[in-house]
DNA sequence: AGTTGCATTGACAACGCTGTCAGCTTGCTG
DNA sequence: CAGCAAGCTGACAGCGTTGTCAATGCAACT
């Protein structure tokens, strides 16, 4: 196998074919109107040549990119992060789409003009917008404005005419909130995560209605404002365990505060899940790594991605896949953090 | 502020700065042979059309892509992975670089082809090479092939003519180890690091050095192979833990590994760090909040992924700066999880 | 056979930049 | 003040695609 001196062209695969550049041009768009001993021909020129469409030429002569940007929080848990992009990257790959990433830092006066930087200076056609960014309205509008469409993951309003990709949040928090009650816990801490996040109020209304069916009476004092960080999680663990009559389980919106409640609970010496029955939400890859390991919820973030970018995909292409799309379901995942009364 | 109807393009500028359209390239890439005045009256032109160059049509024009490939693998620790890709994004962006990401999975017996694939799909310029990949010789030796020059991180072995990022692990393992001497240990454990990668070695011979510094025996019995995730440390650990006369602490090659080690410590119901002193490497998000908080060694990423990105586009820009790099110097972290010997 | 209409194919002009090279200015030198 | 090198500028040909539109082929009709 001799190595190509230089890089075949179209006019190369045209030329052994022997038709015009044009119909190598259809049959590797994959356009229809070309007979199929033509295409037969063609493809095999291409084979034999290993011939690569310029994407430079063709960007420029199509105007297209086939760049796809996923904009997120970059104080997003990683593990989360990960399977975004590798859920992502694996639809985006094979349909010859580039995925681009970019970090942001929130709160950001000046997310508009970043991101459309970055949409013009990336060429970006789509973008993948995990939560909390399909719901700034500042966003959508720049988006919106710069015709640019979108996926939001788990938003905590679809936006009409977008693709939204939505788990059941709230069926999940009332399976795991029934959990700790079945487990004989009546008084159940619960920590709120973002605000600016979906999923939070979806977990925290999940939790109420749990504790509504099961007649337990609904406390403020056992909820607190949480941010899905480590640190807002320790914070309002500590003001839960201070009170006089503390709670026997605690429920974290996320992970990494569930991990920052075990932490607090560890370095006040109480015994997890002995003395306080923990439990999150999102199966970070740390969450059965710690000790004890987390009882969560697992959401399917690769399917969602997947499906995420494909759907994008499709209406970059033109062969719009109609949206309404079923929510995706998650999964309570049992683990040593939680454990009956005593 | 109407916007633009239409993107401007390099005529728009020439037109409007009373220049040719070679005068607007040569001021927007910084070349010689501008007169002052002229160069003025094009940035200026450039600024109220707010131009933007095409680069589709640059790449097509002068071949060049301007695009840096960051290829990693796949279970890469996730903090280091974000890290890496910041620290390089912070280079890349303002330079007009944009910065591929590439997972891969090891082992891959097919590994050449896919980043061929990759180079050849995504045309990237040049490389960074986080370990293990830059001292795979099947991949350098593609990327000589292809004249892809790239930048290893913390390569076993720096390759020549290449652009090597390295830092001082052996020195920062040595100090470790002889903080945990200090604190009364004389039965310390190693567990090391994947062989593929070269801190791996330079962190087992700083343990082995400090030992012999203070004149302790080494014991072969006290080391063991782990490969940088949980399991193989949580593994290793058990074995050191069921010999006869189990160490009093504990030092794994990484953060990952330590976490295992606790885990496994905790499963036993051993005290952490009463019964046993455990230390890592990385310094990794999680270190810090996993109970109890974990003594390490941190390195300077975000630098050092800069420097690589720097001195890669250095390279790529032709304005090649020389590469002798000193070592980054790493930093020990001291927290809970070590404590001097009852 | 002549006609119509659609499927198929090709010729050629963009697309917006950079590289090449030639031409025009300067500022010196002798 | 001619002569020359260096500095500066512009004309123009690519670069490898896609879009447009015209031309051709072919089957089913009159």
């Amino acid at each position: 196998m001799t190595p190509e001196r230089t890089k075949a062209t179209i006019f190369d695969v045209a030329r052994r074919a022997g038709v015009s550049i044009k119909t190598v041009s259809r049959v590797v768009n994959n356009e229809p109107n070309v007979r199929q001993r033509t295409r037969d021909k063609v493809l095999r020129s291409v084979q034999e040549l290993r011939y690569l469409p310029n994407a430079a030429a063709r960007e420029l002569g199509g105007k297209r990119s086939r760049v796809v940007g996923l904009i997120y929080e970059n104080a997003q848990e990683f593990s989360y992060l990960n399977d975004l992009f590798n859920g992502a990257l694996r639809i985006c790959e094979p349909a010859g789409y580039t995925l681009l990433l970019r970090p942001l830092t929130l709160p950001d006066p000046e997310i508009v003009e970043h991101i459309r930087q970055f949409a013009l200076n990336a060429r970006v056609e789509g973008f993948v917008l995990p939560a909390p960014l399909g719901d700034l309205p500042e966003v959508s509008a720049l988006l919106r404005e710069m015709k640019i469409p979108f996926a939001a993951i788990t938003p905590r309003e679809p936006a009409p005419d977008e693709i939204n990709i939505l788990c059941n949040d709230e069926a999940a928090s009332f399976s795991l909130t029934e959990l700790l009650v079945g487990q004989g816990h009546r008084d159940i801490g619960f920590i709120k995560g973002h605000p600016d996040h979906g999923a939070s109020a979806k977990r925290f209304a999940g939790y109420r209605q749990a504790l509504k069916k099961h007649g337990l009476p609904y406390s403020a004092r056992l909820v607190r404002q949480g941010y899905f960080d480590f640190d807002s999680g320790q914070a309002a663990a500590a003001r839960l365990l201070d009170l006089p009559r503390p709670p026997s389980a605690i429920l974290a919106s996320n992970d990494d505060m569930a991990a920052g409640v075990i932490f607090e609970a560890r370095g006040r010496g109480l015994n997890v899940p002995g003395d306080l029955s923990i439990a999150g939400f999102d199966d970070t890859r740390f969450s059965s790594r710690i000790w004890p390991p987390l009882t969560t919820v697992r959401q399917p973030i690769i399917k969602m991605a997947e499906t995420a970018a494909g759907l994008l995909i499709g209406k970059l292409d033109g062969s719009a896949t109609a949206t309404p799309e079923a929510p995706f379901e998650c999964e309570v995942v049992i683990r040593e953090s939680t454990a009956s009364l005593a």
